[in-house]
DNA sequence: TTTTGCCTACCGAATAGTAGGTAGAATATG
DNA sequence: CATATTCTACCTACTATTCGGTAGGCAAAA
C-alpha cells in the first residue's frame, strides 16, 4: 500500500527541514514568548546545534520569529475563512472558529502584541501585525458587519467585536490551561453564549434594552 | 485643603526609595514583560546603576518582580473592592471597576500568565498567581455570584464570567495602544455593555433564548 | 559611629551571531 | 558507467555583548 497517490510536488517525504524548524520554533515562541526562548532552545528541540539554524535563517532569531508567525497567520486566514465561511447562523461559525483554534497551537494574541511584536524591527512589527489583521481580525469584522446587514447582530462596532472575541478565544487558551476542568468546546460554547447574548441572558428582572 | 488627611504612616515626602524602584520596575515589567527587562532598564530609568538595585531587593530580578506584581495586585484588592461596592447596578460597577483599571499602570494579564509566570521559580508562580486570584478574580467571582443572587444576570459560571471580563480589560488596553481614535471610557462602557447584553441585542430577529 | 543608599569594578554564564569545515546526496560531465 | 562538481544540511569553534549577580568602598545622614 504505497501511499504516494500525492502529486508530482514532491510529498516531502521527511518534510522540508525549514518547515521542521519553524514548527519546533512555533511551539516555543508561541508557548512562552520571543524573549523567553532562545535559539538554543530550538535547536535543542529539533536534534542540532544552535548555529545551524542560520543555514535556513541566515538574518538569525527575529527572522526565524517573523517567518513562523507570518506561516501561523497565514494559516489562519484560510482556517478562519472555512470556519467563517458557509450559510451557517453565527454562533455555529463562531463554535467552527474555536474549534479551528483548538486544532492550532496555542497562541497567546494577547501576549505577542503586547510583548512579542515590540521587541522586533519597526517594519517587522508592522508587517506581523499586518499578518494577523489580514488572517484574524479582518475575517472576524467582515464576518460580523455581515451578521450585522442580516439582522442577525445589533450593531456594535464590528471592530470591536473582533477584539473582544478574539479576546475571550485567548481567556479561553489561557483558562484551560490552568484550571483543566472543561471540556474545551464546552467552555468555548458557553463563552460564544456570552458573546452572543449576554451576562444579563436569562436574568430574573429583564432590562434588556 | 491640604490632602494630608492621610493615616499618621508618613505619607512619604520624598517616597520611600524602596517604592520609587517598585514604581519605576512595574511600569517597565508591565509593559513588555519579565524577559524583555533588564535591570539596567529599572536602574537606567531611576538613574542608579543596575549593582544599586540589589541594596533594595538582595534577592535579584526576580524577588524585584515578585514584589512589584504582588504590591500591584494588593492595590487592585482594594481597587476593586471600591469599584463593586455599594447598591449600584452591576453596569454601573463594571463600569468603575474598567475606570479603575485605566488609573493603573497598563498591565496585561494575559500576558503576565502566559508569559511572565512561568518564567519564575514555582513558589513563586504559584504567589503571584495567588495575589492576581485574590486581587482581581475573586473580587469579580463573587460581585458576579451577588448579581446572580438578585437576579441582575443570568446563571452562567461566575468564574467564566470573571475570566471573560479581565480578558475584555485586556483587549480594551490593547485596543486602546493601537487604535487611539476612541475615548477609553467610552469603549470601555460600549465593551460592558456588550459584556451585559450579548452582541445579539438590538439584532432585527431576535433569537432570544 | 552606625546605618542608609548608592557607587565602581568585577565575574561567570548565557546570548545572538560569524567563520569555516565536512559528510553525503544530487547532479553534471567525461 | 565512472568520475568530478555542486548543493544540502548540518557541524565545531569562536567572538562580542549582555545578562544577573557579587564584593567591597564611600559619602552623607542619623
Amino acid at each position: 500500500m504505497t501511499l504516494d497517490t500525492a502529486v508530482h510536488t514532491h510529498p516531502d517525504p521527511i518534510a522540508e527541514p525549514r518547515q521542521r524548524v519553524l514548527d519546533a520554533a512555533e511551539l516555543l515562541f508561541m508557548e512562552r514568548g520571543y524573549n523567553a526562548i532562545a535559539l538554543r532552545d530550538i535547536a535543542d528541540a529539533l536534534g542540532m546545534k544552535q548555529a545551524s539554524l542560520y543555514y535556513h535563517f541566515p538574518q538569525g532569531k527575529e527572522e526565524l520569529y517573523v517567518a513562523v508567525a507570518e506561516r501561523a497567520f497565514a494559516r489562519h486566514y484560510a482556517g478562519m475563512a472555512a470556519a467563517l465561511s458557509g450559510n451557517a447562523t453565527l454562533e455555529v461559525r463562531l463554535n467552527r472558529v474555536a474549534a479551528w483554534f483548538g486544532s492550532q497551537p496555542r497562541m497567546c494574541l494577547m501576549g505577542m502584541v503586547h510583548a512579542d511584536l515590540p521587541a522586533l524591527h519597526p517594519e517587522q512589527t508592522r508587517s506581523v501585525t499586518q499578518s494577523a489583521f489580514l488572517g484574524l481580525f479582518r475575517p472576524l469584522v467582515e464576518a460580523f458587519a455581515n451578521a450585522q446587514a442580516q439582522g442577525e447582530i445589533g450593531t456594535a462596532e464590528p471592530n470591536m467585536l473582533a477584539g473582544a472575541f478574539l479576546a475571550l478565544l485567548d481567556a479561553l487558551s489561557i483558562g484551560m490551561t490552568m484550571s483543566h476542568t472543561p471540556e474545551r468546546m464546552t467552555m468555548a460554547a458557553e463563552l460564544i453564549n456570552l458573546f452572543l447574548n449576554g451576562a444579563r441572558a436569562g436574568a430574573a428582572h429583564t432590562r434588556e434594552a
